[in-house]
DNA sequence: GTTTTTGTTGATTGACGAGTCAATAAACTT
DNA sequence: AAGTTTATTGACTCGTCAATCAACAAAAAC
């Protein structure tokens, strides 16, 4: 009984059920059938819609980078001045959707996969410049000349506190990643001023 | 014509071999065969020394730790004062043999391997246990209170630089890696000083 | 009302890989 | 010299899984 114009929602439960799969099992070797069985389909359909595996991936790394970038548009257009954009930029990093266990989980492994498959590599620096040049427009004004190492360190350390969540036990304690990410910005921005 | 005595030479090997082929694979998918090639016996032999892949991969990340910790203690022995100590600490992490592609390549895996395996989970947090405390040990006397958010903050800086270093093209470029941590090393500690 | 397009799956193929085993051989023990 | 322990491997088992295919169903187009 099939109606029509499924292949949109069939491509979104599947890049849905890939990112829950990936952050569940911990790792990429997650089958198609176990991704296809929790989007409500069979295995089959997947590839039907999407042809391999790896494009499933690289769909499901699309979807979080579009999720964050709106995030990070959706946060950025209520601030006003390089300080609150900064703070904006911050926020949507660790907000609540992003800092999922799940979600980081799947982050990890995007990493993983962009060692093999350059396409992926692609998509994850699309991510770093997205986040270097959103941090460096609230940190010229206020550092000048210095802005690009602070938003290089800013953007290491972010990754750091993504990394570290996952070894992390108990819920995600966005407070505290957020907490540090502001302290050293601070630092930074007092050594920069007159 | 078997030597005796083999099996600690054939298990150093396995161990290397480990650690360079997930470094070249970029992912825990090697086969056995292939570590065991690169090690120069039979896969069979592996599994008779190791008894199962993911005691190879323990086995490797212990390795590493050894390594890591060695290189540690080493510089630490030269190192007068807590500054000296803390720039020991960062010049051993960024060493030439630990922040090789191989070397940093596989360490990513390892932390995929943590979120699965239990056991690989333990070592990673030995691991921030060791930085913690040396960085704490450094910092406490030129910080004080305050000591703690710092290491914490350096901790995650320093994983989130080996994770940049993965998507890099070029060779690995400790001096950045090691401007960027006493960078934000020495902002904190202007702001703490008197 | 027949043809084409879109949706869907069970069954199958083909490859690959972890782990086991039996067999062989050299060295040590008694 | 017979027996035991250590080293070593080729061949095999058994399972898994990505990808394909043939077939079926319903809507749309003609």
């Amino acid at each position: 009984m099939p109606k029509l114009g499924m292949e949109p929602i069939r491509k979104a439960a599947l890049v849905k059920a890939t990112i829950v799969e990936i952050g569940r099992v911990g790792s990429l070797d997650v089958t198609v059938s176990q991704i296809a069985k929790r989007a409500g389909m069979s295995s089959a359909l997947a590839h039907h819609y999407f042809g391999s595996k790896e494009e499933m991936f690289l769909a499901a790394m699309r979807h979080i980078l579009t999720l964050y970038g709106a995030e990070v548009r959706g946060a950025l257009a209520l601030a006003e001045g390089p300080e609150s954009r900064l703070r904006a930029v911050l926020a949507a990093s660790f907000s609540a959707a992003n800092f999922r266990r799940e979600a980081v989980g799947a982050w990890l492994n995007f990493w993983v996969l962009a060692q093999t498959v350059p396409e992926a590599k692609r998509l994850l620096k699309v991510y770093q410049g997205r986040l270097r040049s959103n941090l460096l427009a609230g940190l010229r004004p206020l550092a000048g000349d210095r802005a690009e190492p602070i938003a290089d360190g800013l953007g290491a350390l972010i990754d750091g506190l993504y990394l570290r969540e996952v070894l992390k036990s108990g819920p995600p304690d966005r407070e505290a990643a957020i907490t540090t990410a502001l302290n050293y910005l601070n630092s930074k921005l007092e050594g920069a001023r007159p």
